[in-house]
RNA sequence: GGGUGUGUAGCUCAGGUGGUUAGAGCGUUACGUUGACAUCGUAGAGGUCGCAGGUUCGAGUCCUGCCACUCCCACCA
């Protein structure tokens, strides 16, 4: 028996478990079919669920379970990312609250930490995902500093080291002074702020009462200046060049140059150029060979080469200020709008700091990944997303692989004494090929950086499947994999790497396909950020309505390359959908139907069995259709009308007389007809809403096979015999529906139908299925008009007739009047249509034949309404 | 500055290759306790499809221009 309420609390966890326990969510290796594979974009082992995650992973096992339920071997990889920053930002976090920095632990000691926190607290996620109802294969879970993963990470870089692909160099970089540590640009935001531009003057050397005149938003890096830039097509101020100027405070000479970074239009003309402070600068430097002079300590203060060492930028951009005005050099302050870069994680201002760095070669290894995407090896959808992902690799810069920080993957990096370099994927190694190369024992230290965490997930798609062991059987059976599910924010981050390393290592694409969705935003579509306090939580949506509703929402609302605003309306609707459903079932169990063990529906007999059953086949397609293109809300929504539009508003209702009534066989049929689309509805539900379908398919009968890995409908034969039949009895019951309210019949009251005009089949039609309209309709009888119409009939058309209900009294011949001009009106306006296009000559013309064919019948139909209407106007003229 | 996307009912959104009288959910109005479901049922109201041109027998759909908004990238002394 099924519970009265459905109350998804009381069995979603625990069918999950099951699932688990059974290891269903293993692939089937034996299978004979294909392979399909997702791999998980990995969460950080820091996070938690997120709507965000909600939705990817939503839509993932929505392809998973579909492809294991068409008898695919099936994988969806699982795991998650060490996530370097943000995880050694939370355990410093939770140190800080000890009273303990990661320094006074020494870096051992502290990973060694990093790994009991994740002992401890790191299987959140995964915990949200399983009460999502992801179908990941966990007995596999990976993470991305295991030990096989972070063979994977030596080996490449490696690789990519002695193919010239990696290397050190000193250069100028995105500088996070709260983890002292350099990052990528993707790491970097910008951000609008009202900011100040600085006038100020410094003197020319040997003119006394000679100026340049400089603008800078920064006046504290002034004494990282080497020089003064001038454009030398700038009448005005390219006299100046090749003068020097003094730079004041500490009155050190410096050049003034030529170059066209000074624009003539912008600030004074003159620009003061800070080579080892900002990235064009660093560019004017290079180009004049200019001396770099850093004026930053690690933390962002000022050091010993300014006048203010270990001061904070913006107090020593006062003391500049102030100093400047006692030299009287200060000219003026202006309000400036500008873009402040910060970090990411940090939330600190970025500097552009000169240090020893790590790159990857990215501009090498895009070519491959540019070329696959061209060649059609992995496709996006939707394809606009291609020209995103071009735009960038194109233009893509070397990639700063090290982190000055402690947890991630160590460098596979050696260093001799006299600081040649040995990188190999041991130390042992590393040992021998030093000794060898010094022919004598050397001493080596290891380079302390570590890799950004990107690179790792870069590897993710066969680093998780058993590289390097190119003999591994998953590697082999499911790389590469088939698609690849994200959101476009991270298309940069993790779908460009992934492409360019699994060129680079595997010579083949990562996956075939990457869907690419949108943001979940709020319900005002803005951005969900926890500073604006408009975020939802997934696990308050799934404890309040279930995990099914919540992701039948992020089904239906997922259409291609838009993004969904969160609704918790919308949610509650699927909620009732799946309530609908369920009580549905519940009408079936108290009708005595049960699924019937080897039913031929191909052998039913009865004209509603046989439509139900070809509307079922019919929806079953059109999810399948839409599903293998990626249209999710199509999908979802054509489940959705079925059950509900058509099971439950139609076939229940129209098959209530049959099983209150005493043809056994007609029950009998019934019954199983009934209880056969009840279980292909939970089929092709299941992937959208795995709980409710399987409690309900383990509850209505014992049976041996699981619904997670039932058989997915394919190439049915749609019988379409009855549909006409049905359709008019549908098209019948709502025309007299529509009477009744608009001529305000008592809903009680109990009418004699009559049929005028009927064709022969509308005659058959009402014969057979008199007992079902009556019931639905509220009628006492339906019959065809043998005497004449008499006056007190209202009449309501539809399609082959007209049907009049005689109304002795009851009707209010003026409402009734109105009613029938309306619908005059609205047929003269369809005619008026019609005719404009079939007396139009090149329509007929040049329109497809069965186009103008549609349309005269069109116009047929709507004059026989018309004339109907008319008589049963006239009738009533003088009433 | 370069690029992208969006603008359809009060709200949130569907409308693959142009072809009925433009749809859904929520909300709203009227009626309804009909032997699954009031988390429900029945019927209705509600839209010049951002604006202006163009192509076409036919445009929400294709083209051009404009307006408004979103997002991404780069830069801003």
């Amino acid at each position: 028996m099924l519970d009265k309420n459905y109350n998804p609390k009381d069995f979603e966890e625990k069918i999950y478990q099951k699932w688990e326990s059974d290891g269903d969510f293993k692939p089937d290796m034996r299978s004979g079919k294909d392979a399909f594979c997702i791999v998980i974009p990995p969460p950080n082992v820091t996070g938690i669920l997120h709507m965000g995650h909600a939705l990817d992973d939503t839509l993932q096992d929505i392809l998973i379970r579909y492809n294991r339920m068409l008898g695919k071997k099936v994988l969806w990889q699982p795991g998650t990312d060490h996530a370097g920053i943000a995880t050694q930002m939370v355990v410093e976090r939770n140190l800080a609250a000890q009273g303990i920095s990661r320094h006074d632990l020494g870096r051992e000691k502290f990973i060694e930490t990093v790994w009991q926190w994740r002992e401890k607290s790191g299987g959140t996620i995964c915990r949200q995902l399983r009460r999502l109802g992801a179908s990941c294969d966990w007995s596999r879970e990976r993470f991305t500093m295991d030990e096989g993963l972070s063979a994977a990470v030596r080996k490449i870089f490696v690789k990519l080291y002695k193919d010239g692909l990696i290397y050190k160099a000193k250069k100028l970089v995105n500088w996070d002074s709260k983890f002292m540590t350099a990052i990528s640009d993707l790491e970097v935001i910008q951000k609008e702020t009202t900011g100040k531009m600085y006038y100020y003057k410094y003197p020319i050397a040997g003119e006394p009462g000679e100026f340049v005149h400089i603008a800078t938003t920064r006046p504290e890096t002034m004494f990282g200046d080497t020089a003064v830039a001038v454009s030398k097509d700038n009448e005005k101020l390219k006299h100046l060049i090749g003068k020097n100027c003094i730079l004041p405070i500490i009155n050190r000479e410096i050049p003034i140059i030529a170059d066209d970074h000074a624009d003539p239009e912008k600030g004074t003309g003159a620009v003061k150029i800070t080579p080892a402070h900002d990235f064009n600068d660093f560019e004017v430097g290079k180009r004049h060979n200019l001396p770099l002079i850093n004026i930053l300590n690690p933390d962002a203060t000022l050091n010993e080469n300014t006048p203010f060492p270990g001061m904070d930028t913006q107090t020593a951009r006062q003391k500049t200020i102030a100093k400047l005005e006692e030299l009287g050099l200060m000219e003026k302050i202006e309000d400036h709008p500008m873009v402040i870069p910060y970090g990411e994680r940090s939330n600190v201002v970025i500097e552009p700091m000169l240090t020893d760095q790590w790159f990857v070669d990215a501009p090498v290894l895009a070519k491959e990944a540019i070329r696959a995407v061209e060649a059609g090896e992995m496709e996006f959808v939707p394809k606009s997303y291609e020209k995103t992902y071009f735009e960038w690799m194109r233009n893509i810069q070397p990639w700063c692989i090290s982190r000055q920080l402690w947890w991630g993957h160590q460098m596979p990096i050696w260093y001799a004494e006299d600081g040649t370099v040995f990188c190999e994927e041991t130390e042992e190694e590393a040992q021998a090929a030093a000794d060898k190369q010094f022919g004598r024992p050397v001493k080596l230290t290891r380079e302390t950086d570590v890799l950004d965490t990107w690179f790792s997930s870069g590897l993710w798609a066969f680093s998780t499947l058993g590289w390097p062991d190119e003999n591994s059987e998953y590697l082999k059976t499911f790389y590469p994999t088939s698609v690849l599910v994200t959101g476009f924010d991270i298309i940069f981050f993790w779908v460009a790497r992934m492409m360019m390393m699994s060129m680079y290592a595997m010579k083949r694409v990562p996956f075939k396909k990457a869907y690419i969705h949108g943001l979940i935003r709020d319900e005002h579509g803005r951005k969900m950020s926890k500073s604006k306090g408009n975020t939802v939580d997934p696990m308050e949506i799934i404890e309040k309505y279930g995990a099914d509703a919540l992701r039948f929402f992020m089904a239906a609302m997922e259409t291609q390359g838009r993004d969904i605003n969160m609704n918790e309306n919308r949610v509650a609707g699927y909620r009732n959908f799946a309530t609908k459903l369920w009580n549905a079932a519940r009408f079936g169990e108290m009708n005595g139907a049960k699924p019937v063990k080897d039913f031929d529906e191909t052998k039913v007999s009865f004209v509603l069995n046989k439509w139900i059953i070809a509307k079922a086949k019919e929806a079953s397609a059109e999810v399948t259709r839409n599903l293998e293109a990626f249209r999710f809300s199509d999908a979802a929504n054509s489940v959705y009308q079925f059950v509900w539009g058509t099971f439950c508003d139609w076939y229940i209702e129209m098959i209530k007389p049959v099983l209150y009534g005493d043809d056994e066989t007609a029950k009998a049929e019934t019954k199983a007809t009934f209880s056969w689309v009840l279980d292909r509805i939970l089929v092709i539900l299941h992937p959208f809403m795995p709980f409710i379908t399987t409690q309900l398919w383990d509850n209505l009968a014992d049976r041996d096979e699981k619904l997670i890995l039932h058989s997915w409908p394919q190439n049915e034969v749609v019988d379409n015999q009855a549909k006409e039949a049905v359709d008019w009895v549908i098209e019948a019951v709502s025309a007299v529906r529509s009477l009744r309210a608009e001529m305000n019949l008592p809903a009680g009251a109990k009418l004699k139908a009559l049929l005028k005009d009927a064709s022969a089949e509308v005659v058959t039609y009402a014969r057979d299925f008199a007992g079902i309209i009556c019931s639905l309709a509220r009628l006492e009888s339906i019959d065809v008009l043998h005497d004449a119409v008499t006056p007190d009939m209202v009449q309501t058309v539809c399609r082959g007739a007209a049907i009049l209900l005689p109304l002795k009294g009851v009707v209010d011949f003026a409402a009734e009047r109105e009613r029938l001009q309306k619908e005059l009106a609205q047929l003269d306006k369809n005619l008026a249509g019609y005719a404009a296009k079939l007396s139009n000559a090149a329509f007929v013309e040049r329109a497809p034949a069965k186009v103008v064919e549609e349309e005269k019948k069109r116009q047929a139909d709507a004059l026989a309404n018309k004339a109907k209407v008319e008589a049963a106007l006239a009738r009533i003229a003088n009433l």
